[in-house]
RNA sequence: GCCCUCGUAGCUCAGCAGGAUAGAGCGGCCGCCUCCUAAGCGGCAGGCCAGAGGUUCGAAUCCUCUCGAGGGCGCCA
């Protein structure tokens, strides 16, 4: 309906244009619903914009326009001009009534659109080394991804959701020499470093304490879960790992557990993963060492000081980067190039990759040399996102792995639920800080939580169809629903507000910002309450069989696009609370 | 020093392909259930949209600079 408006308004300052004799390019023609009731149902702008160009007062052309677009073929109802050169319209009331009746026949696709041709797209998320369990951090890019995934798959693509993980390297190894450290400790044959000494850099590192040596490494993973791992392993098979090495049956049974960990837990978010990609077979098919003489044929790769350099300079960016190391092994620089590679030559048409705020440098830099040694146009995208900080009260607690405080996505969901959880962390933009009020998320007062609000309008609206059922106001059957009745300005504005939803879901998509969709519902769960609430006014279930069957239709159409979009955020749709 | 992100109500944040009086939640104050779910609704208070310039009919939104917060600038990942 807004695009046939825009035709209309398109048409006509192409008209007026081409009478003044102007030939450059069309000027981007845009239809708005205003803030402001009082400005009808749809603005436009177009007046203003022509203004220069034609060298008259915008509002006299606005009424030129006025005359040309008439009643765009029985659409709008009335039609004025405001403000500075605003036109604005006012639509038919059988109008509304379509929208609604759209709405009633898609339910659940109700939304959704074929932008996305069916082509493949690929998020990549989450994507943590089995070290340690998932942080907070993670929580969020899980989340933010997901609904990404849920938003593109809605928009009518193809979507993977990939997670990348690298289990080999220094870090593993670490990971199996911490684990047995403490299994040595709980053996009595190991002492435990000093805590001062793990929290300052600084200070020394002793070897020993009272005669029993300190295995623990330096830079070892200290959260309570590898103990818990060593304590494991102690209870199954006693002493007899004590010469086992570290990177050996330690290192294997710390990832197997860790991993296990992480996929119970993005499963309890409800996300599900369609590839977890190792990077170890990027070395095992050949793919890092083609990748290098790729980058070498094109002259891209030079040594220096013994090690083999990236000229990432030639790309624009800030410096070159070694991607071999002078000892033989590859930075993580290489294999990731080689992954991304990858990516493209599966065939998606956009690959979009989440990253905490940390990582932010490296990808200009993947990006560059990836794009340099694939053809195509697809594309390769960054969404970034920023850190999680605790909040309570006062208080407001960062959430890093190294400290030892932190709080990791289980114990948190387990505090206040998936749903809450997940809206909370998709509820900012991405790349902005997110604060997670823990204080209003557990809130007892369930009627301060914004996701219950949410479920809670759902659940509501259920149940006064379930009310209607029950008095025999049925919109199945009797054939199709008069609408007619649906005259109140209330209704004409919730109606609006539903027929925003595709729009709404697809900006979302395009801008890969899933936030808008919460705030989206809100406001119309916002009005669709205050409509609720004056039932002295209204009532959906009253004398009138027919205004009532009307309502009901209104109220289905509500509970299908909040459902819709609950469903967009993985949260659930409760009938009742 | 250089790069990225962010500065909007007391707090946490929307709004930023420029548009008509700047929004929401939480917190504060005042009201509203013989009525389909009050887990709700209405109202009040609260703002030089960090600051300064510029671009134009029009700027919270675009450009430049300053200040402030966070992150990054390894032959770590």
């Amino acid at each position: 309906m807004k695009e046939l408006l825009e035709s209309a308004c398109t048409l006509a300052v192409e008209k007026l244009l081409r009478k003044s004799g102007y030939r450059g390019d069309p000027f981007d023609v845009r239809i708005e619903t205003p803030r402001s009731k009082g400005h009808g149902d749809f603005s436009c702008n177009a007046a203003m914009l022509v203004a220069n160009r034609l060298k008259s007062p915008p509002r006299e052309i606005a009424e030129q326009l006025l005359e040309v677009i008439g009643s765009a073929d029985g659409l709008i109802e009335r039609s004025e001009v405001a403000g500075p050169g605003f036109l604005n319209f006012w639509l038919k009331g059988n109008q509304w009534a379509k929208v609604l009746t759209d709405i009633l026949a898609l339910g659940d696709s109700y939304g959704s659109s074929n932008v996305g041709g069916k082509k493949k797209i690929q998020v990549e998320f989450v994507s943590a080394n089995p070290t340690g369990p998932l942080s907070l951090g993670h929580g969020r890019q899980g989340v933010l991804g997901d609904c990404i995934a849920r938003l593109l798959q809605f928009a009518g693509y193809q979507v993977t959701r990939e997670y990348y993980f690298n289990n080999g390297g220094r870090q593993m190894r670490v990971l199996g020499e911490s684990v047995k450290a403490r299994y040595l400790e709980i053996l009595g044959l190991a002492c435990p470093p000093p805590e001062s000494a793990l929290k300052d850099q600084d200070l020394p590192w002793p070897e020993s304490i009272d005669d029993l040596p300190v295995v623990f490494p330096r830079d070892g993973y200290q959260g309570n879960y590898i103990e818990d791992i060593a304590t494991t392993i102690h209870e199954e098979v006693g002493e007899k790992f004590i010469e086992e090495p570290g990177e050996g049956r330690f290192r294997q049974i710390a990832e197997e557990t860790i991993f296990a960990g992480i996929r119970d837990t993005t499963d309890s978010l409800g996300i599900v993963f369609d590839v977890y990609f190792n990077e170890k077979s990027l070395y095992e098919n050949g793919k890092i060492e083609e990748t290098l003489s790729a980058l070498s044929a094109l002259g891209l790769i030079y040594k220096k000081d013994g090690a083999t350099w990236l000229k990432s300079e030639q790309f624009g960016l800030e410096r070159d980067r070694v991607v071999v190391k002078s000892s033989g092994e590859p930075t993580y620089l290489l294999p990731d190039i080689a992954y991304h590679v990858d990516k493209l030559e599966r065939g998606f048409v956009t690959v979009i990759d989440l990253q905490g705020a940390d990582h932010i440098d490296q990808f200009p830099y993947v990006k560059a040399a990836t794009e340099a040694l694939v053809d195509g146009d697809n594309e390769i995208e960054l969404v970034l996102n920023q850190f999680v900080t605790l909040r309570s009260g006062d208080r407001s607690v960062k959430q890093s792995t190294r400290a030892a405080n932190f709080i990791t996505v289980d114990e948190l969901v387990a505090e206040v639920g998936v749903d809450v959880f997940r809206l909370f962390m998709v509820q900012r933009k991405p790349e902005g800080h997110l604060d997670f009020d823990l204080d209003l998320a557990s809130e007892t007062d369930w009627t301060k939580n914004p996701a219950y609000y949410l479920q809670y309008t759902y659940a509501r609206t259920a149940g006064i169809e379930r009310e209607a059922e029950k008095r025999g106001i049925s919109l199945s059957g009797g054939g199709p629903v008069d609408l007619t009745p649906l005259a109140l300005l209330e209704e004409m504005e919730i109606i609006r507000k539903l027929g925003e939803f595709p729009e709404v879901a697809l900006m979302a998509a395009g801008s890969r910002e899933p936030h808008h969709i919460p705030y989206y519902l809100r406001e119309l769960a916002g009005i669709w309450n205050t409509y609720l609430q004056d039932g002295k006014r209204h009532r959906i279930l009253g004398d009138d069989k027919e205004v009532s069957r009307a309502r009901v239709a209104l109220a289905k159409g509500l509970r299908t696009v909040m459902g819709n979009g609950l469903s967009l955020l993985g949260m659930n749709a409760p009938e009742k609370m």
